[in-house]
DNA sequence: CCCATATATTTTAATATTGCAATATAAATT
DNA sequence: AATTTATATTGCAATATTAAAATATATGGG
């Protein structure tokens, strides 16, 4: 019974818990922090860049593709990935919000 | 091989990793989006709210407690969990230098 | 057209996660 | 002490994730 019984949370949930998801792996972490720091987008320098194979980089960007956290062009015979910003401002909003609710808690039990 | 190569990443980018890996499910988002609306920390009503049963939670709860992201004190014979401030500060200051950081670029191709 | 380069897909193996029933623990109440 | 209430732990089945070797695809240059 590995499967996550999305359909029983909202669809703000679970789209939090998507790129939630898709960070929650160093070596993605590593990408986005590569992305964010080559100015230019260069990309798959990134298999040079990470202790990993290439096959294995190729999955860890499909995943960040797939929660929204990257996109890519075809750029000649290489492919030019870049953060997409909408998803990073939907979790950052995300977290404001919260944080934003937690200094108007006054908890006297924790 | 179904194991994270943690160690071949900085400690920061494993920390990251870690707190959005607990959060990249939508029942301890709803977890996260309940204690942070219950303005007093009275638990585990969780159970309630949440259509999972009673030893999933608990294992959700404790997930996110060794991610950091909540903490609990035993009050008689209920535990009061509260979200740790401390978790989303450092979640938070993560994306808002990434967005600080995209704003700079002027990438092209994407 | 053939080759090199860049990237993706498929497959396979190892390991991790999710969810729950059953059971355990532990304090509060009767 | 027995009961209730709240929470945790264990064990297991189903499924998902991670990693890489092997293979495929696709583009540009010669």
């Amino acid at each position: 019974m590995g499967t996550t019984k999305s359909d029983h949370f909202s669809v703000k949930q679970n789209q939090i818990a998507n790129i939630a998801k898709a960070i929650g792996h160093p070596a993605r972490v590593a990408i986005l922090d590569y992305l964010s720091k080559v100015d230019s987008c260069i990309c798959s320098d990134i298999v040079n860049e990470l202790p990993l194979a290439q096959p294995t980089i190729s999955q860890h960007l499909k995943e960040l593709k797939n929660a929204g956290l990257i996109k890519g062009n075809i750029e000649g015979n290489a492919i030019c990935y870049c953060i997409d910003e909408k998803a990073i401002e939907k979790i950052q909003a995300y977290f404001t919000k919260l944080a934003g609710k937690l200094t108007k808690q006054k908890n006297t039990c924790c």
